[in-house]
DNA sequence: TGAACGTATGAAAACGTTTGCACAATTTCA
DNA sequence: TGAAATTGTGCAAACGTTTTCATACGTTCA
């Protein structure tokens, strides 16, 4: 049986009272007191039950972290391991815990998010997913990450894709290209939007316009083969792709190879996300970091500056991004034929 | 302000004891007062305050989820997503909730775990890793995902690393190679040395000894370039590749692409894990799927079995490999001048 | 020297449940 | 018809803490 913190004021000598003070620091307690308590606890292995603890603070110190439903953790790439290992380490360094809310078949994460807080489960939700329709009128703060619709009401953290999408496309336009497809674009999610958006913008500045022919789902690889055939087997083929992941950038310079074309020879690649394989992939990707280990950091770190009372309600944190330049984007010379 | 079960209670006009009673089913209560009771429960919108009934019943309905310290997470590869979820599944099928343990600079992951336990916020513990010499002292049951080398007192839920090996080389073996390689091994991970043990077995049954020089640990085609140079130069060099993950043998296929060497034609390879990745990989990979998911579900159901009583600490499971047959191993002529 | 005050401690209530026991009401049996 | 068994309900204790309030003791000050 584990001691209690009556067992540790019995061997003491004192109240139960007394413990508790001398174990939370603060309180009105005597140092030599403080001390031995302190002491004895410790001997005799005694480890507050935060149960009972939470009981009676109203406050569990475990913060609900919702996992989308249509498990887009299968999607092989490391992103939400690397944003897990973030919020992890952001608790653990403040001593909250982290409850694993994932959907199945037969109970939606949101339902699962919900049972969680109506049952006392969690003092705080943070949502792995901008699309999921979260519950807005939670009794706990609830932290999304992503860009949710409805973002002026909300606290959330992410990059700003928009940006990130424009400086990809913009990197692309000062290497000289000027046609640009786009690879992953998937309307249900906000950050591809986004990214779309941002692509756009800087395409426009340039004075060209995106080419909807030239805008791929995530799949397009294997279920577009012969759409992807068609756009790259015409002259006015894309010099330049941009794509969701470095994962789909892989996937489409193999594809691409078997139409005879060469990355980045023929067409140079940009993608997201800076994976291990897209690091030694063959050529070296050029990709953007969007820093998942930051992502999951922040959004715990302010999740907890919510519940300190530090920072109130509606509050956007933007974690920046990295552009790596490697050696998947090539130079054009200018004066190129072929055009958009 | 959330009912409590006394809100409910003064709304039916009964005592607290009588509302429980009625919402848990089992005890002596009147149908028909039952029915009013959850009718009430419903309209107030009421749900049991599990911290609570945790400090009463000493259960919590929260297993502990551990990962291990070395951030195997960023792996890159599905493994783990596959395998949390399938312990997601297998735990909200029975009301059960997941505390992510993960470990930081400071705290490492056995110790979190430790902590969790004592602060009796977890009823049971699930390590991700067979690695991180967990506590066996443990007031609680712990199940162990991986082959834990004091297996004969443990629970765990494992594939049979030796086996799924013996047939990779015994595929490589029916297809005529004779010399045959291994990458990704490392000693400390349990089940590397595993799969050596079984390629080892199916070597020795056809007179045939692994080359120790033909073993290379998992970083090879990064670190030690030079020496798998020299071995693929050779003309006795491996006509065959068994990989502990597919992303490795991804890697070797680019690297002995560099040397000139193509897969299948001169080079096969049979890898693990059967990713999206692998599928799509020209050409085809053959792999050994281990079915992670299956290892999550198969993991919190022995977790739930002896939490309910109904199986004895130590126990094993056994989750089956599939070895999928695909285009990176080819058959080899027999009767070939290469041979170990 | 006594009043006023600060300081260290304890007693007890509270947090929201579950459950053993007692008890009343009803049914069953001889 | 009365005793015994069965059934449905309430009371109160318990789970392990924290915290408010009261109190006893030493100080300090006039």
């Amino acid at each position: 049986m584990k001691a209690t913190i009556k067992d540790v004021a019995r061997v003491a000598g004192v109240s139960p009272s007394t413990v508790s003070r001398a174990l939370h620091g603060s309180d009105r307690i005597s140092e030599p007191m403080r001390r031995r308590i302190q002491q004895i606890a410790r001997e005799m292995d005694f480890h507050p039950n935060q149960m009972a603890r939470s009981l009676v603070n109203r406050e569990t110190r475990i913060i609900g972290i919702v996992f989308p439903d249509d498990a887009g953790m299968n999607l092989g790439n490391p992103f939400y391991p690397a944003v897990l290992q973030g919020l992890g380490h952001a608790a653990s360094n403040e001593r909250y815990q982290m409850l694993l809310i994932t959907g199945s078949k037969e109970i939606p994460a949101a339902e699962a998010a919900r049972a969680a807080m109506d049952s006392g489960y969690v003092s705080g939700l943070i949502l792995l997913t901008a699309e999921d329709a979260p519950p807005l009128e939670a009794n706990v703060p609830v932290v999304v990450i992503g860009h949710p619709t409805d973002a002026d009401k909300r606290c959330y953290v992410d990059n700003n894709n928009v940006q990130a999408a424009y400086d990809a496309a913009k990197h692309l336009l000062e290497n000289g290209h000027r046609s640009i497809g786009l690879l992953g674009f998937e309307s249900k999610y906000v950050f591809t939007a986004d990214r779309r958006r941002g692509v756009q913008q800087a395409l426009q500045e340039a004075g060209l316009q995106l080419n909807h022919a030239w805008l791929f789902p995530a799949g397009a690889c294997r279920t577009q083969a012969e759409r992807l055939r068609e756009v790259f087997a015409q002259p006015q083929r894309p010099t330049a792709v941009v794509c969701m992941d470095d994962l789909m950038a892989i996937e489409l310079a193999r594809t691409l190879r078997g139409f005879g074309l060469l990355v980045p020879q023929d067409v140079s690649l940009i993608s997201f996300n800076n994976t291990e394989l897209g690091r030694y992939h063959q050529p070296a990707l050029t990709t953007i970091d969007v820093h998942p280990y930051q992502l999951g950091v922040k959004a715990m770190q302010l999740m907890l500056e919510i519940l300190s009372g530090k920072t109130a309600p509606p509050a956007a944190i933007d974690v920046p991004f990295t552009l790596i330049p490697r050696d998947s984007v090539i130079k054009l010379n200018t004066g190129s034929k072929t055009h958009a």
